[in-house]
RNA sequence: GGGCGAUUAGCUCAGUUGGUUAGAGCACCUGCCUUACAAGCAGGGGGUCACAGGUUCGAGUCCUGUAUCGCCCACCA
């Protein structure tokens, strides 16, 4: 038997293992349709956080949800290599060790970071197992593996031959941190303090000087021109002049571009092509000189004077203002709040910087989603549908994808050089002096591959034919961009079909107070912890059905303890019609009472919307409905109910069929209480729930009249015990009811009681519906219960009034549907009913 | 600068294609140890749905504008 008391240690114990030894988990059933998900590969970097555990809850409900309705379902498992992220990690464990990076060498280095995925990969499998994942391990992938690589190689190797990857000198974004190129997405802006520096250019050969207002004054050595627009009356006549470059001993060309904007600072630019990506396209158009001037580490090169040289970038702003000051070139220096880059893994401040870099040719493969956005068979569909503008408006407004990395840690871009020569390949080339190129691809080079790599491809697999595309993928918003975007391109591109068929966006989970969870706030919540003190259950329970898909959810615990509560309460009402049915040998269905079948109906359509929330992803509603369906229904109805007729065997199949229906429900769920409850059924159809067939509407259970006829003595038993709570009436107060029905009179405990259908007595009346009782109690009516009936009595002439206003409304009964307006009719009918009972 | 979202009870959130008197959990008040559950049961109070207009017989829901907050994107020196 049951405890009292649900104990979710005891229950979620050892059930994982059995799932997984079973081979519940695995997928291959030919007989069935096919069913995937593939998982959004965690970084190997370290331990899975709540918003992961939000991710897989979700994706486990989906599949669970999938595999008892009878589908072969595959989820497939997997981690990612995550390259700078992972690199950055281990850069700072061998750094605690006394070990730098490059004096380590590369083979040492990249042991190390096996070392550090086989530690981490192990105990993020631990982690999904204490989530109760059901994914396939037979089918479990890593990034780096040898198919995947494969996969990466010949992507890159296609698209080099296609003219879809080319290598160019670029400005990209540097972080001077991790000494690598990064892509725009991976360049984090935040507000900074800083100023605008105005700076006197004095214009060679006049006493005249220009203006130049700049927020990174240490640059100026790179300086190759000052813009002026053309239109600009004040600077016009200085275009084709020079200017001369403080500290640098040389003049630099006054030009016009339209770069130069007459509404913003002083209307001159300074124009740096290393160092700034617009200043870039400037030097382009007009053939200006690049020079770089710091290292890879952004410290200053050898290009700038002797003093600056080793300098930092903000060390040697310093001292440049401090030297411009001296010799009276610096104006004015104006604070101001702007945007800086930042490295989303390193933190730093993000350097434009000219270096020979890969890149994807985006253009065509953006068009090519958009394109396909717009045939409804064909496109991803987002969930909630917002999102997909999202994805459209980065495909509108792409630019070439760096994805090159001057990093050890991922995938070595298979391009091989000898002197000019370039050779892109599978393999390395014959011959002598080739050397292949020193960096690694981007990992989302190799995420962008994952919902088909993972399956086989570029091999035609059995499992690239049956499962893909995939049916659903399940992911963040913070990572649209990053990742399904460039899946969807991808897949485009090599397969001509979308990756997914549906794509879930959640929302981050944020702290109670609606902050993002971060370390240095100390806010975080562990989905571990959670799990040690209200169970698995009560997490995936809460995760899932807490708010709607797309929007942040506030971790409440508060919350946990109240979905505790109610898996206690599931608990409890399986505990009584357990020790109800243990002697039940089939299930029979004759002689069904009212209350059976106004349960069953009830349950019927539970079952309807359950499916229909399912299949729509709303989680949060099939939430709310099932709950008031198990609490109030079945927990608050009909087992008490039940109790009246407790041999009855209809009455015990009834009770068993619906808490199996509920258990099943909830499995998607709730895995592990719903497992160790049908564990103990007595009348069971599979050796595991998780296995067993998820309900289908039966309508041959569904009975409108019995239903109504069971909702009118809910009402009056409502309404009796309302009045008698609110009036302080005794248990054993005399009543006269027009009823003798066994129910009512049961669960109203009442004791001296007489039946007559004339029930007409001034004294406590309640009604509902046909019902009617008289309650005898001797009270004066003191000052506050003649308010309250004075209230009661005016709030229903108020709403009678408005009644009748709408019913003589030609334009509401002529244009409102017939039932709202009878509805409306009865309505007022039953209200004028009431307000002459009361003033009787 | 552009785009998106949010604003509903003290708190966290629901609210389907517009349609009875806007719901839930937690918190609060009253009464109960009724043998499935006191982490429970029964009952109750609490909202001019951010604001201002509009469409409609009817608006939390659709449209326009405003305010506040949040997010994303953007080459703003």
């Amino acid at each position: 038997m049951l405890e009292t008391k649900y104990d979710y240690k005891k229950v979620e114990e050892n059930k994982y293992n059995t799932w997984k030894e079973k081979g519940y988990f695995n997928c291959g059933d030919k007989s069935k349709d096919p069913y995937c998900i593939v998982i959004p590969p965690p970084n190997v970097t370290g331990k899975l956080h709540i918003g992961h555990a939000y991710n897989v809850a979700i994706q486990d409900a989906i599949i669970r949800y999938k595999r008892m309705q009878g589908f072969d379902t595959l989820w497939l498992p997997g981690m990612d290599h995550a390259a700078i992220a992972t690199e950055a990690k281990v850069v700072a464990k061998l750094k605690d060790q006394g070990i730098n990076k490059y004096e380590y060498g590369r083979d040492k280095f990249l042991e190390a970071c096996w070392d550090w995925t086989h530690e981490y990969g192990g105990a993020i499998r631990d982690q999904w197992a204490a989530m109760g994942v059901s994914v396939d391990y037979n089918k479990e992938r890593f990034t780096l593996d040898e198919g995947l690589n494969k996969a990466v190689t010949k992507v890159f190797v296609d698209y080099y031959n296609k003219g879809l990857i080319y290598r160019g000198e670029r400005i990209i974004n540097w972080d001077p941190a991790a000494k690598t190129s990064l892509s725009n997405e991976e360049v984090i802006y935040s507000e900074e303090k800083s100023a605008f520096y105005h700076l006197k250019y004095k214009i060679t050969g006049t006493d005249e000087y220009l203006d130049v207002a700049t927020t990174r004054p240490e640059t100026l050595f790179g300086d190759t021109a000052v813009a002026v627009n053309a239109e600009d009356e004040r600077y016009k006549k200085y275009i084709g002049m020079t200017v001369e470059l403080p500290f640098m001993n040389k003049n630099i060309p006054i030009i016009a571009d339209e770069h130069a904007d007459m509404e913003k600072g002083t209307g001159v630019v300074k124009i740096t092509p290393a160092h700034d990506p617009n200043d870039f396209e400037v030097g382009n158009r007009h053939n200006l000189e690049r020079i770089c001037i710091m290292n890879d580490d952004a410290t200053m090169n050898e290009n700038v004077p002797a003093k600056y040289q080793g300098m930092t970038r903000e060390e040697c702003r310093e001292a440049v203002l401090e030297d411009l000051k001296n010799q009276d070139l610096l104006l004015e220096i104006e604070p101001l709040v702007h945007e800086v880059g930042h490295s989303e893994r390193t933190g730093v401040m993000v350097e434009p910087m000219i270096k020979k870099q890969w890149f994807v040719k985006m253009r065509g493969l953006a068009d090519r989603v958009l394109d396909n956005q717009k045939d409804s068979e064909k496109k991803v569909n987002f969930v909630p549908t917002r999102y997909e503008k999202t994805m459209n408006h980065w495909m509108e407004i792409t630019y070439d994808w760096c994805i090159s990395r001057q990093l050890w840690w991922g995938h070595r871009i298979p391009a091989w050089y000898r002197g000019e020569e370039v050779y892109v390949g599978m393999e390395a080339p014959e011959g002598e002096g080739w050397i292949q190129d020193e960096d690694v691809l981007d990992t989302w080079f190799s995420s962008a591959l994952w919902p088909f790599s993972t399956l086989g491809w570029p091999e035609e697999t059995e499992d690239m034919k049956r499962y893909f595309p995939t049916d659903c993928l399940v992911t963040g918003y913070d990572i649209i961009p990053f990742w399904v975007n460039r899946m969807t391109f991808q897949s485009l591109e090599l397969n001509g079909v979308r990756p997914f068929k549906d794509v879930i966006i959640h929302g981050l989970v944020r702290d109670i107070q609606g902050r993002k969870m971060s370390k240095s706030l100390g806010n975080g919540v562990d989905p571990f912890d959670m799990i040690e003190k209200y169970g698995c259950d009560a997490l995936r329970y809460y995760l899932n059905t807490d708010c709607a898909f797309g929007t942040d959810l506030r971790f409440d615990e508060t919350k946990m303890a109240s979905t505790w509560n109610y898996i206690n309460k599931i608990w409890n009402a399986s505990r009584f019609v357990l020790m109800n049915i243990e002697d039940l040998k089939e299930l029979t269905f004759d002689n069904l009472t009212n209350e059976d079948k106004w349960i069953l109906t009830k349950y019927e359509n539970i079952v309807k919307s359950s499916i229909k929330h399912m299949d729509k992803y709303e989680f949060n509603l099939f939430g709310t409905e099932t709950y008031s369906f198990i609490y109030d229904d079945f927990c608050s109805n009909y087992i008490e109910f039940a109790k009246f007729n407790s041999e009855s065997n209809t009455t015990k199949s009834v009770l068993c069929y619906v808490l199996t229906g509920i258990l099943k429900l909830l499995h998607p769920f709730m895995p592990f209480v719903t497992e160790e409850i049908y564990q103990m059924l007595p009348i069971k159809e599979q050796e595991s729930i998780m296995i067993s067939e998820y309900p289908k509407y039966d309508k041959n259970f569904v009975f409108k009249d019995e239903e109504k006829a069971v909702e009118s003595k809910i009402e009056f038993i409502k309404a009796f015990r309302n009045v008698k709570t609110e009036n302080n009436i005794p248990k054993d107060a005399k009543v006269l009811i027009n009823t003798d029905d066994e129910i009512i009179i049961k669960m109203l405990k009442l004791q001296d009681v007489r039946v007559d259908s004339e029930v007409n007595i001034k004294a406590y009346n309640v009604s509902a519906d046909d019902y009617k009782a008289t309650i005898f109690y001797e009270k004066e009516e003191s000052a506050e219960d003649l308010a309250a009936k004075q209230k009661q009595i005016d709030d229903l002439k108020a709403s009678i009034a408005r009644r009748e206003k709408l019913l003589s409304n030609e334009n509401y009964v002529n244009k409102a549907p017939a039932n709202i307006v009878q509805m409306d009719r009865e309505k007022l009918e039953e209200e004028k009913n009431k307000l002459a009972e009361l003033l009787k």
